[in-house]
RNA sequence: GGUCUCAUAGCUCAGUUGGUAGAGCAACGGACUGAAAAUCCGUGUGUCGUUGGUUCAAUUCCGACUGAGACCA
């Protein structure tokens, strides 16, 4: 049985994914899909540059603007999520089209990635923490050897990650052995590229556009309290950068400056995880020849 | 107008008792399987302002010029 046609739309961050998902939503027939850590989480408007109804233009989004921001949000969830949605869409006889920058909800939803249920063990996690690095990859050397192998000795949340996994039961590698590391769709990776100083310059400039639009007061009203400051989603380029200001250390030309660099450099590990770690069409957001690559593509029948 | 100080990486600056130079930040490259807008690793990218002079050798010493700053008028 042939595998089901998925457009992926992908790009670092500010360089117009949104836009052409909606038109391309419109050529094809088709409905989105957001494939990002942030813009699921509700209230989180302005920071995060989520898709406002008007953009929408009447074409219907999923995984965006449903999660409580108070409420943790993970790959696992996402993936299960992704994939109902693929298949709500397709059910209904609609194109399913990704948009997206978070790499890893990408790759988790479209290759064969299995996450398994997992007992939290609060004891254990908590052990783990009291280890210093050197420790905690003694340790990782044990229970894992080729995942000690693999991950640097300085990256104790990876570490801490592989640990609790071979604490489950099957370590990492023995777990990722069982799978092919292949796409489960017919995926199209639409990638998107300009210019790194041109994407600079709008990203520089969609900061600023979003301060323009109320950002302060947006942080200002769901960040306020330090207890919120542990947050998955204050994590946010836009959002944990105001800590500083809340903590009167920096004042808000210096987060604004912040949230640039930020954002610049989240822009380019983007770019490093889409050219590594997928098979990427890249093109000019403005480039004709997309449209004309996409229906060539949908009409083949398979594309190998 | 006069005196003095400064001019080194994209930025802020260190340094070479004369043998063509290094930090932080930025930037760039990479890793990535339950926090991923997270986490971690790697890389110095330079006519040492311009131009003469001294010297085997000048970014370093001397002169002139240009620019910036401070002070005196």
């Amino acid at each position: 049985m042939a595998k089901q046609k998925v457009l992926a739309i992908v790009g670092p961050t500010g360089i117009g994914k949104t836009a052409l998902s909606i038109r391309l939503a419109h050529a094809l027939n088709g409905e989105i899909v957001s494939c990002d850590s942030m813009q699921v989480y509700k209230k989180m408007d302005i920071g995060t540059a989520k898709v406002t109804e008007q953009e929408k233009d009447g074409i219907v989004h999923y995984l965006v603007d449903e999660q409580a921001y108070d409420i943790p949000y993970n790959v696992k969830v996402f993936q299960k999520k992704c994939r109902q949605a693929i298949e709500t869409i397709t059910h209904k006889g609609k194109f399913p089209i990704l948009c997206g920058g978070t790499g890893l909800y990408l790759k988790a939803a479209l290759y064969d990635y299995d996450f398994q249920e997992e007992q939290p063990d609060t004891q254990y996690d908590a052990y783990l923490h009291t280890l210093n690095n050197d420790q905690l990859h003694e340790l990782l050397n044990k229970q894992d050897p080729q995942s000690a192998q693999k991950i640097h000795s300085h990256n104790r949340k990876r570490m801490i990650r592989a640990l609790q996994i071979a604490h489950q039961g099957l370590n990492k590698t023995q777990r990722e052995a069982q799978q092919n590391h292949e796409p489960i769709y017919d995926i199209f990776f639409l990638g998107l590229s300009v210019d790194r100083d041109l994407l600079h310059d709008r990203i520089n400039q969609r900061v600023d556009r979003m301060f323009d639009a109320g950002l302060v007061e947006e942080v200002q009203s769901l960040f306020a309290d330090p207890k919120t400051w542990e947050y998955t989603s204050f994590q946010g380029i836009g959002y944990k950068e105001f800590k500083a200001y809340f903590l009167k250390e920096k004042n808000l030309e210096e987060i604004r400056t912040q949230i640039k660099t930020n954002s610049r450099r989240y822009a380019k590990r983007q770019y490093t995880w889409f050219r590594n770690q997928m098979d990427v069409h890249w093109y000019e957001p403005d480039d004709p020849k997309i449209e004309e690559d996409i229906q060539a593509w949908i009409s083949s029948c398979r594309e190998e």
